[in-house]
DNA sequence: CTATTTGCAAACGCTTTGCCTGATT
DNA sequence: AATCAGGCAAAGCGTTTGCAAATAG
C-alpha cells in the first residue's frame, strides 16, 4: 500500500526546485535534471512533481495561465510574476486572512483561501529594459 | 485593415456570455449557441472569444488552472470558484490598489495590478452538499 | 522477491491555425 | 469587388497515461 521509494530521479527534481528562486516549470527542471541524468524522461519529471504536491513537499502553483510552475516553499503567501520575462518571484507581504472572512460574510459563500498574484515589470527587466527573457521558460 | 465586422456569431456569442452569471469556457458557450445556429465551430468561439478580449469588450480570466474563462464584466473585480461546482462567481469586494504600491515599495518591482481569486464553497453547494455540479463545466 | 517507479510513446484536453468558401460592407 | 470572418480539420502545446522493463526495499 503506497509505500514512497526514495529514487535518484525525485531527488534530483527537488534538488532543482530548492535551488531555484523563481518558481519554475516542469520542462525547465526537465530541462535541468537531464544535464546530470540524460535518459531522465519528462513523464517522471510531471509524475514526481504531482507526487510530492500531492504529499504537500512542494507546492503546484495553479495560477495565471499555464504551464504550472512549481514552488519548494509550501508556506501560505504570495507571488509576483513579471510580465516582460515571465518568471514568477515570492512576494513577502502578509497573507490576510481576514478578507476570506469578511467575503464569507457579505456572499454567504463559505471561503476557505484566496490566491492573489501581482503582476508588473520586476528589477532587472526595469533596468535592462528589453526583451532579454522573452524567450526564458523557467 | 482590421475592420471589425458584425456578425451573427459574434452577436450570439456576446449574448450568451451577457445572460450567464458564473463566467463560462469556450465549449460551454459553444454548446449553447449551437442550439440556435448548428453549424458554428469551436474554432470560431475561440477566434472570437479571443478578439472580443482585444478589444476589451470582454476579459478573460487567466486565473487558475484551464480551461480558460470568459466574463463579460471588463472592471477590475475579484472572483470566487467553489471548488466543488468549479463555477465562478463576482464578488462585490472593493479592489485593493493600496497593495500595489505597497507591495512596489518593499520589493522595488513595477507592480501593475494584481488578480485575487477566492476559491471556497459556493451556497448552492452548501446546501446540497453534495456533487450535484461535479461534471458541469460552465 | 515484489511493489513501486521508470522510460518511452501514445493519447489527452484545450486552444490555435491554415486553407478555402461564404458573408459583409 | 475587396476584405473580413466562418467552417472544418489538422496541428499545437502542456500534461497524463498504459505498459513493459528496471530498481528500491
Amino acid at each position: 500500500m503506497a509505500v514512497t521509494r526514495r529514487t535518484k530521479q525525485r531527488e534530483a527534481i527537488l534538488e532543482v526546485l530548492k535551488n531555484t528562486d523563481c518558481h519554475p516549470t516542469a520542462n525547465w527542471i526537465y530541462e535541468r535534471v537531464k544535464e546530470d541524468m540524460p535518459h531522465i524522461s519528462l513523464g517522471t519529471v510531471y509524475r514526481d512533481l504531482k507526487m510530492l504536491a500531492r504529499r504537500g513537499e512542494i507546492l503546484e502553483i495553479d495560477f495565471t495561465s499555464n504551464p504550472s510552475r512549481y514552488d519548494c516553499n509550501t508556506g501560505s503567501h504570495y507571488h509576483f510574476r513579471c510580465l516582460k520575462c515571465d518568471r514568477i518571484f515570492d512576494v513577502d507581504e502578509k497573507v490576510n486572512t481576514e478578507i476570506d472572512r469578511q467575503v464569507s460574510r457579505n456572499t454567504g459563500f463559505n471561503v476557505l483561501y484566496h490566491c492573489l498574484e501581482f503582476h508588473g515589470v520586476c528589477l532587472e527587466c526595469q533596468k535592462k529594459d528589453s526583451l532579454i527573457y522573452k524567450d526564458s521558460k523557467n
